[in-house]
DNA sequence: CTTGAACGTAGGAATTTTCCTAGACTCGCG
DNA sequence: CGCGAGTCTAGGAAAATTCCTACGTTCAAG
């Protein structure tokens, strides 16, 4: 707690305003800086008082005596992507822009996946051919660079032809032969597919889903 | 600022606490939330106390005079609330956890439900028994305005003594008497509850999944 | 050198927060 | 009914905060 004064007292003197300045930034009396420095009168700075010094001086509100987490911008934005609308998925990064995404934390997301935000996308679900687990509406984090060979067992997007559909794969055991099914039992389960045959988008790591 | 006041003491009447409990759970004097809502005594909570209390209560901290959500460009963030903190009136266990948040797009939200991003709030699902609708580790978006007599079937969070959970409700017909039950059917359904005697935190309008 | 305006310092006053406590009240129990 | 344990309430004490002020220092202008 101590360090918290020492910091604050560094950063002052390093640019050189002064006490009595930075008290004035905060609308307080001119002694007030110094008396939390030399003195340790408030205990903890004031939530709004910190915020505004860590703004001022451009640094971490934990500096400061914040809470304990880097709460700053750690928010990756991912945009759905309108499959209707187009055939291919390249073309459709380019289109319009008023898709609307999601945001996710990034330390959550990192903990999810490795991958960049770049190879992420989301695409809504149509059809029911994947019920119970995903059904008609629901939005999938797609993962588009855990395909090829780290291709395993899984929830994946496919692409056939020009739609994309998602299915579950299972990969057969130290063979190059795949098994694509839908968890919807009245649809049909392919066995021995080749991998080649099957162009495969990305794996599915996430969904949400309106109730 | 008399707002926060007033829905303090709605949020802790509704519930049936009392103020020396909660006031024993912010780890204060029993006489300290009394004092705040009827005296204005501290003008403002403490920054701590109010994240303790909107974890309890399952609110966002923005309905207890904490700061608005961020809206950056359409998109609103919704943190998830640390509900295993809260682990009931005494243990206070404020947590030091970094708070993972969502972002949604504003259109999409406001497609979805009507009310502010103040009365939403993001918690986490814990244990099965609402398998096969809601996994644990899924995470739920609640509408905490959606309650009251505007309560219809859905699902819901409620808060059983000092733990929120997640339950299905059903209203009998012009009745003030609801059904809780959980879609796992391995736990008990229970009819004929009378209304008051359940704390409806808010209903659930989405959840997320990992897969 | 003198002056004045700024600052940092520290004592202590004013105010606010926080706590303690006693009184009135409710509720369940015998 | 009386009792005990819990509550809410309000008065005021204790502690912390915030502010005010006087004093010493520095420094640049006169």
């Amino acid at each position: 707690m101590e360090h918290v004064r020492e910091e604050l007292d560094r950063l002052i003197l390093k640019g050189g305003y002064g006490y009595a300045s930075i008290s004035r930034l905060l609308g307080r009396n001119p002694a007030y800086v110094q008396q939390f420095i030399k003195r340790g009168s408030p205990r903890k700075l004031d939530d709004e008082d910190r915020k505004t010094l860590a703004c001022f001086f451009g640094v971490d509100e934990q500096v400061l005596g914040g809470p304990a987490n880097p709460v700053t911008d750690g928010m990756i934005e991912i945009p759905v992507l309108d499959v209707e609308a187009s055939a291919g998925f390249g073309a459709v990064a380019a289109s319009e822009t008023a898709h609307t995404r999601f945001g996710f934390d990034e330390r959550w997301l990192r903990h999810l996946t490795s991958a960049k935000s770049a190879s992420l996308s989301i695409v809504g679900v149509k059809g029911d051919s994947m019920e119970p687990t995903l059904s008609d509406g629901d939005e999938v984090l797609v993962d588009s660079s855990d395909h090829g060979s780290r291709l395993r067992d899984g929830i994946y997007v496919l692409r056939s032809d020009d739609t994309l559909v998602v299915k579950r794969i299972a990969i057969k055991p130290g063979g190059r032969q795949i098994t694509i099914a839908s968890d919807n039992p009245a649809y049909p389960t392919w066995h021995d597919m080749d991998r080649a045959e099957v162009h495969v988008v990305g794996r599915v790591i996430w969904f949400g889903r309106t109730l």
